[in-house]
DNA sequence: GTTGAGCGTT
């Protein structure tokens, strides 16, 4: 099972791949999507990241306050999607 | 070209 990651307060130059980057050198990053708004232009300057259950606890206590890009992120658990 | 609290789409 997979666990999804919140990361918020990332800087907008920010990308994807960085997230992965930052991520898989604390642990497997199996996934990741930075949520931005394509009809505004405006970038919401967060994301999440799915990393392995086992080690999820362990990427959200070393990733969150993480100084990134001179911009520490935010990372905690991210809330289920409903779906109804 | 800019900005800054939060919880998302294949």
């Amino acid at each position: 099972m997979v666990k999804t990651l919140y990361v918020g307060n990332i800087p907008w130059a920010l990308k994807e791949d960085d997230l992965i980057t930052a991520f898989a050198q604390h642990g497997e990053v199996l996934n990741c999507r930075i949520i931005t708004d394509n009809r505004t232009g405006r970038s919401k300057g967060y994301g999440f990241v799915e990393v392995p259950e086992g080690e999820a606890d362990k990427m959200i206590e070393a990733m969150n306050g993480v100084g990134l890009d001179g911009r520490e992120i935010i990372v905690n658990e991210a809330k289920p999607r409903e779906e109804h």
